[in-house]
DNA sequence: AATCCTTTGAAGAGA
DNA sequence: TCTCTTCAAAGGATT
C-alpha cells in the first residue's frame, strides 16, 4: 500500500493513501447478493474473448488479450472468492505481487496516445477533454493546438480560450500549485508535472469545454469583479465561471436539458427559477483513476458496460504500482482541498438523499434473504 | 424516465 | 473509535 504521505510530510491527506485495501474477502461478502454469477462473468469472458478474436486487429491482439485474461482473472477470482467463502482474505491488493503479476506493466501506458483510445464521450454528461486528449501519465503529451484545431473537435475547443487563460493566469497560489491550470497553449509553458495535472477530471463545463479550476479565485481574487451569484446560472461558480462540480439540481436530464439551453438559447428565459445547483463531490483518487483509464480499457476490451469496465478497472488498480497509485492519491487530494477552498461550507451531506435509491432496500430484501441461506 | 450495476475512496452519521 | 451508509463517474441493462 502506498505509504506515500505519511511519511512524507506531504499531508496527502487523509489517509487514504494508508488505507489497506480491501481484502477480496470483503468484496466476497458482497458476491450473494450482488450476483455476479458464474453466468454473468462466463458470459463476460467468452464475450471479451469473443470479441477480442473477432474484432481486434492483431496490433491490438494483445491488449485484447490482456482484457480478456482481466475477464478470466476476474472470473476465476469469483470463483475462488465464492470457495473460500470470504474465509481467507488475501493480501492486501496491490502487493499481491504473485496473484497479478501480469499487471504491473499494464499501466505503463506509454501507448495511451492521444489518438488511439476511443473517445468515451457521452452525450448524457459530456467531457470537456476527452481522456485521449492527453493522458497524465503521459505527461510528455501535452495539449497542442492540434487537438483543438482537429476537425473532429468541437469548434467550441477553442484554442483562443486557453489563450484566455494563459493570458490571465495569475501567479499561482502555493497552495493551488498549477493542478488545475488549464494548459496554455504553448507546448513549453507545459511542464511535465503540469501536463499530469491538466488532466481533466470533472464534466465538461455548459461551455463546451472544460474549465478549469479558476485559480485566481483560489488564489482570493476579487469576487466582486464578477456577476452577483443570485445573476448565475446553475453551474457557475460565484465567479461566472462555470464549474465541472456544479451541476443542476437533479442530474444528468437537468444537466442536458441546461446544456440545451446553452446550446439552443443564448438568452435562456428568466421565468425559470434558478434552482439551487448541487456540488458534487470531489472524485477520489480511484474515480479519477477511472476516469483516466476508462477509455482505454473500452478501447481494449470493445467492452462499454461500465459495471465489467469498472470491474476490471478495480483489479487494475489494485495492480497498480504505489508510484501509479500514489499519483492519482496526490491528484485526489488535491482536488479535496481545492474543492475545500471553492466551496467552504460544502459538505457531502449536502447531497445524500438526491438520489434515490431501491439498493437499499434492496440489499435489505438481500440480506434478509441471506439470513434464510445462511444457517 | 428512473434506477441498477460495479468499482474504490472520502466523508458523514450513529452506536 | 468503529461500523455502516451515501455519493462520486460511467454507460449499458433493467424496471
Amino acid at each position: 500500500m502506498p505509504q506515500l504521505s505519511s511519511g512524507g510530510g506531504d499531508d496527502l491527506g487523509a489517509n487514504d493513501e494508508m488505507i489497506s485495501f480491501k481484502d477480496e474477502g470483503d468484496q466476497e461478502e458482497k458476491i450473494p447478493e450482488n450476483a455476479f454469477t458464474e453466468g454473468d462473468l462466463a458470459d463476460l469472458k467468452s464475450s471479451l474473448v469473443n470479441e477480442s478474436e473477432i474484432n481486434q486487429i492483431p496490433a491490438a491482439g494483445s491488449e485484447a488479450i490482456r482484457c480478456a485474461q482481466d475477464a478470466v482473472r476476474l472470473y476465476q477470482q469469483k470463483q475462488a472468492d465464492h470457495m473460500e467463502d470470504g474465509v481467507k482474505p488475501q493480501d492486501s491488493g496491490m502487493y499481491r505481487g504473485s496473484a497479478y503479476s501480469g499487471y504491473p506493466f499494464l499501466m505503463l501506458s506509454d501507448s495511451y496516445l492521444p489518438n488511439t483510445s476511443v473517445s468515451p464521450l457521452s452525450n448524457k454528461v459530456p467531457v470537456v477533454q476527452p481522456s485521449h486528449a492527453i493522458h497524465p501519465l503521459t505527461p510528455l503529451i501535452p495539449y497542442s493546438n492540434e487537438h483543438f484545431s482537429h476537425g473532429s473537435h468541437s469548434p467550441h475547443a477553442p484554442a483562443d480560450i486557453s489563450q484566455k487563460q494563459g493570458v490571465h493566469r495569475p501567479s499561482q497560489s502555493p497552495d493551488m500549485p498549477g493542478f488545475y491550470s488549464l494548459p496554455t497553449n504553448g507546448v513549453g509553458q507545459i511542464t511535465p508535472s503540469m501536463g499530469w495535472q491538466s488532466q481533466p477530471v470533472y464534466p465538461l463545463s455548459p461551455c463546451g469545454f472544460r474549465q478549469p479550476y479558476p485559480t485566481a479565485l483560489s488564489a482570493g481574487a476579487t469576487f466582486s469583479r464578477f456577476t452577483h451569484p443570485l445573476m448565475l446560472s446553475p453551474g457557475m461558480h460565484t465567479t461566472g465561471i462555470p464549474h465541472p462540480a456544479i451541476v443542476p439540481h437533479s442530474g444528468k436530464q437537468d444537466m442536458d436539458h441546461y446544456n440545451r439551453n446553452m446550446k439552443q438559447q443564448p438568452e435562456p428565459k428568466r421565468e425559470k427559477e434558478p434552482k439551487k445547483p448541487t456540488i458534487k463531490k470531489p472524485l477520489n483518487a480511484f474515480m479519477l483513476y477511472m476516469k483516466e483509464m476508462r477509455a482505454k480499457v473500452i478501447a481494449e476490451c470493445t467492452l462499454k458496460e461500465s459495471a465489467a469496465i469498472n470491474q476490471i478497472l478495480g483489479r487494475r488498480w489494485h495492480a497498480l504500482s504505489r508510484e501509479e497509485q500514489a499519483k492519482y492519491y496526490e491528484l485526489a487530494r488535491k482536488e479535496r482541498q481545492l474543492h475545500m477552498q471553492l466551496y467552504p461550507g460544502w459538505s457531502a451531506r449536502d447531497n445524500y438523499g438526491k438520489k434515490k435509491r431501491r439498493t437499499r432496500e434492496k440489499q435489505q430484501d438481500s440480506s434478509s434473504d441471506n439470513s434464510l441461506h445462511c444457517s
